[in-house]
RNA sequence: GCGCCUCUAGCUCAACGGCAGAGCAACGGACUCUUAAUCCGCAGGUUGUCGGUUCGAAUCCGACGGGGCGCACCA
């Protein structure tokens, strides 16, 4: 580029790609339509031939090619050096080829930014996986699946939002920063508040806030919002994720079974156009009703054991050493009917199933369930062998809430990190009434993974974590390529730190 | 945390104990309807890092680092 280039500072875009194509579509081959349209983006793909150049213009909503000839085109020599990569404003008339591609043939154009670095092979794109969710914003440009995802993502998320506030749901914001991590089964991220000189917790759900917005007269509310378990990583698991939580009042969990089997179909819809669908390969059909089926006669068809809360300690344990669980001695029955169901019976539940009636020793905020105390009335949707939602009858009892918080804090003095917290906060806004109430939890991120038939949970998210890159302070962009960054922190002189064009570029911009 | 696999040019990949290569990108050039354009030319490397075995290592061995998959963990 010229060395007195400078990016300009707007670019009066008039069309998007997609909307050339909609408006001038039926242009026969050779044809000109008179209309002048200015589009912007990058250029994908450049065929310089002598006095006309063609080039393919992406944007946001699709591709156009232009059309740029010696005669007419401003700065024709320039346009043909192009690199891939570049973004460019181009103005000029809609015409289609006579070869008949769909084309805005160039009267005058600007180079927006330049593209410094490569983004790939233009045919293979990029599949290195640690530089496709490292440098997303290559991984965008190069691959166009994983930018489908994240698009359908957005969508879903929209289209969820929408259907709750038309189900008259209100939507809220709760504090990420909790002084007691409750709510869950997990461990939590611990951080420090200076000025408060006090610890806090990321959160690690939604739950207790929202119920103490049904205590304060919010009687449908819901957030959307980033939860954060200290965890292990896998493809089903990213360590912040996000959560849908819902609260109705006067309700209960089976009430939240059609909710959930209408939502979940009804975005399927949305998006899909269809409540059929194929996930990894294998049919799926979300369309209500989902079967009903309680843990211990999905056990017994997976297994052939009849066995529930009420089994004797003694047999529970040796079904569960016979299916190779290591039983922990602290772990009553409802604890191991729950490992039996979770290794021997959840992986192979196709579904949709929702999966009625946990003991009430493994559901802390769950309500005893009408026809036995033993159980709660709780569900989980397991959909393609994962927990997709999970809800129940609320717990209202602040008695009964307290003796069960009690039991949680005795399980944690035993060694389990990850029995649920006291939230002596949400005990006393307990006494002052919640109303009967259902409640319930999506993974967005695995209903993203569904809908878009993505095997790994980093598909679904933009920037999934990883590991830290050891140059944070000298490589700052890195995008030298991963594997090579973190050896050259390692054993290398000072002078060697700065051969990397792009970290002077670094420097120079931070001063 | 454990096990297995993997790391070669900006990207995608060869070479698998005997001179480190190709396609794409980039760079220089030709070409007035291309569609992954084509053609000619040029350049690009401490084969993740360190150590070992060997006459000789990208290749075999070990350690370390990054990544992946599985297990564990995960209501």
């Amino acid at each position: 580029m010229s060395e007195t280039w400078s990016p300009p500072y707007r670019f009066g875009r008039t069309a998007t790609a997609a909307e050339v194509h909609e408006r001038w579509g039926e242009l026969a081959a050779g044809e000109e339509s008179g209309e002048e349209v200015a589009v912007a983006g990058r250029v994908m793909l450049s065929r310089p031939q002598g006095k006309l150049a063609f080039a393919e213009l992406r944007d946001w909503s699709g591709a156009v090619q232009l059309f740029a000839l010696d005669k007419t085109t401003k700065d024709f020599a320039a346009f043909t050096r192009l690199n891939l990569g570049d973004w460019v404003g181009a103005r000029g008339e809609v015409v289609r080829t006579r070869r008949g591609e769909l084309s805005v043939r160039v009267a005058e154009w600007v180079l927006l930014a330049e593209a410094r670095r490569s983004f790939g092979d233009k045919w293979r794109g990029v599949s290195d996986v640690d530089t496709r969710y490292r440098q997303r914003e290559v991984d965008l440009w190069a691959n166009p699946e994983s930018r489908r995802v994240l698009q359908l993502r957005s969508r879903m998320v929209q289209r969820l939002r929408e259907r709750l506030w038309a189900l008259g749901f209100v939507e809220v914001e709760t504090p990420v920063l909790h002084g007691v991590a409750s709510g869950a089964h997990a461990r939590p991220f611990v951080t420090r508040h200076h000025a408060l000189d006090a610890d806090f917790n990321l959160r690690i759900a939604l739950e207790l806030h929202l119920k103490r917005l049904v205590i304060g007269g919010f009687d449908k509310v819901f957030e959307i919002g980033r939860v954060f378990r200290n965890e292990g990583l896998s493809t089903r698991h990213n360590p912040e994720f996000t959560l849908l939580e819902l609260y109705e009042a006067y309700a209960d969990y089976r009430d939240l079974m059609v909710l959930v089997e209408e939502l979940v179909s009804g975005l399927a819809v949305d998006l899909l156009g269809t409540t059929s669908l194929s996930y990894q390969g294998r049919d799926l059909d979300l369309a209500p009703p989902w079967r009903r089926a309680t843990m211990t006669d999905l056990v017994e068809e997976a297994t052939g054991l009849r066995v529930d809360v009420h089994t004797p300690l003694d047999e529970l344990r040796r079904h569960a050493a016979d299916a190779g669980i290591e039983v922990d001695a602290t772990w009553g029955p409802g604890k191991v009917l729950l490992e039996l169901y979770e290794k021997t019976t959840e992986a192979t539940l196709w579904g949709p199933v929702f999966v009625l009636d946990y003991p009430a020793e493994v559901s802390p905020l769950a309500r005893r369930h009408r026809e036995d105390p033993a159980l709660v009335e709780r569900f989980e949707a397991i959909v393609a062998g994962r927990e997709l939602a999970n809800a129940f009858s609320e717990l209202t009892d602040p008695d009964d809430q307290r003796a069960r918080f009690e039991e949680q804090a005795r399980e944690r003095a035993a060694g389990d990190e990850e029995a649920m917290a006291v939230d002596t906060e949400f005990l006393r806004a307990l006494e002052h009434g919640l109303p009967p109430t259902a409640g319930l939890g999506i993974g967005v991120d695995r209903l993203a993974m569904l809908l878009a038939d993505a095997a790994n949970i980093r598909e679904v998210i933009a920037f999934p974590t990883l590991r830290p890159l050891p140059s944070a302070v000298a490589g700052a962009g890195g995008a030298g390529g991963a594997a090579g960054a973190g050896g050259a922190a390692g054993g290398v002189d000072g002078d060697e730190a700065a051969e990397d064009p792009a970290d002077e570029d670094v420097e120079g911009a931070e001063g």
